[in-house]
DNA sequence: TCTGGGGTCCTAGGACCC
DNA sequence: TCTGGGGTCCTAGGACCC
């Protein structure tokens, strides 16, 4: 009977989402595009093995992609977040404790002698295709840098069915694989490591495996020096069974055509404030901290601004009116008109739980200005996000910035109207 | 013409305090 | 002319992740 951690992760999550509903996409290469239809950021098997890289810019791939026949889709992340939350479920009957670390993989804890191992990894992979109908596969091993290596194996190697448990593997045979794999390929190693690796020699996971831990402290951080010892079977990366607490909300869009006019920005933070402001209210959360951004595009020729300020916050607050005077006020001042604007965010931070003493809006009163936000809230619950807003943040029609979505599939399982009907 | 969004953790350096 | 040392808190920026 060891303690093991198993890394259980959905293939290609978005597209298996997307085939759940349609079945007709099975087989077929399909990718989901990120918000505003911008680039490429799921890709079935089929897509992957036709070329096409995530975060290929669809602009740039879209010719190649209707010549092969291929599917595309927006992204649907209320569908993706539904659909998330049922997989979780099922994952949670079999860890005795449960990490859920992205929208489409969750860290388990689970117990047995390797041959048990080995069959609860099938047991669970069986389970989440029978009940919620994608595709997963199941990393077992002593630590978590293990349990995302042993996935990344069963990924890669068809014959092992979506499984793989490092108990069961022959150790030369994971000698072997990990001098082989790239050290990059390992979850906390990205590219700037990776040179800076590379200078020294170390080039494949069994490198880094057999590196010096001090020497890899003084020369890099603790968290190389973590990932070694994981990578020799030293569990050190802790789980967070229970939610940490967000420590920030961001609401941040590309425009589907650039801002340039002062009024227009206006409109932009407004609402991007007051989504913010609903999102504090949903998680019972409020901010000490606003930041506002705005960027011009990075691959563009024309004058480049990355306006940016954090501003504080009188006191703990999630109030809809003055988040919304502040971002739009504070961007009014560092903008620079004319510059073409591709993106803008507003970022609450220095979230805490309900304080004793909060600020409700620009009158003293308190009790009327925590009404409207509990007002619009309620507002927004019964009739939906667009039915209601304050200023700008009310504006009927769509402005001419806002997101594009030209391939997005119906909200299947969060939508009364958008149910799919099925016939017998 | 068109290149995503939302997070986390760690570290270095400055401000401030005794 | 000489000009400590140690601690905490905060912030910006880097690196990484999906």
């Amino acid at each position: 009977m060891s303690e093991r951690i198993a890394l259980v992760d959905v293939n290609n999550f978005y597209v298996s989402c997307e085939r759940v509903f349609d079945p007709k996409l099975v087989g077929r290469p399909v990718v989901v595009l990120s918000n505003n239809d911008g680039c490429v950021v799921a890709r079935s098997q089929e897509a992957k093995s036709l070329g096409i890289t995530t975060g290929a810019p669809f602009f740039q791939v879209k010719q190649f992609m209707q010549s092969h026949g291929m599917v595309v889709r927006s992204s649907n992340y209320e569908l993706y977040g539904d659909m998330s939350a049922r997989v979780m479920e099922v994952l949670s009957r079999y860890g005795t404790w449960q990490e859920v670390y992205s929208i489409d993989e969750s860290f388990i804890g689970v117990q047995g002698n390797p041959d048990q191992l080995g069959k609860l990894a099938t047991t669970i992979r069986a389970a989440v295709a029978r009940s919620v109908g994608v595709p997963v596969c199941v990393g077992v091993a002593p630590t978590k840098t293990l349990a995302k290596f042993a996935n990344h194996v069963a990924k890669h190697n068809a014959h092992l069915g979506g499984v793989c448990s490092m108990d069961s593997m022959d150790p030369q045979l994971v000698a072997d694989i990990q001098s082989r794999v790239p050290v990059t390929d390992l979850w906390g190693v990205g590219s700037r490591t990776g040179t800076r690796l590379a200078g020294l020699g170390i080039t494949s996971i069994a490198d880094l495996k057999a590196a010096d831990v001090t020497d890899i402290r003084k020369k890099f951080s603790v968290v190389l020096q973590r990932t070694v010892l994981e990578l020799n079977g030293t569990p050190c990366i802790a789980h967070n069974e229970e939610r940490a607490d967000k420590q920030q909300i961001m609401y941040s869009r590309s425009f589907s055509s650039p801002v340039r006019t002062i009024e227009e920005m206006v409109e932009v933070m407004s609402i991007y404030a007051q989504r913010g402001a609903s999102r504090l209210m949903n998680d019972g959360l409020w901010a000490t901290l606003l930041t506002i951004t705005a960027g011009t595009s990075r691959f563009a020729s024309g004058e480049a601004s990355f306006p940016s300020i954090t501003l504080k916050l009188p006191a703990p607050t999630q109030d809809p009116i003055l988040l919304t005077r502040l971002a739009v006020g504070a961007m009014r001042e560092i903008m620079l008109p004319g510059a073409s604007y591709v993106r803008g965010g507003v970022i609450l931070s220095g979230l805490q739980p309900e304080p004793e003493q909060a600020v409700f809006g620009i009158f003293d009163a308190g009790s009327d200005e925590k009404h409207v936000g509990d007002v619009l809230g309620a507002v927004k619950a019964r009739f939906g996000n667009k039915s209601i807003g304050l200023g700008s943040g009310g504006l009927a029609t769509e402005p001419g910035w806002s997101m594009k979505r030209d391939y997005s599939s119906p909200k299947f399982t969060t939508e009364w109207a958008e149910i799919p009907v099925v016939k017998a």
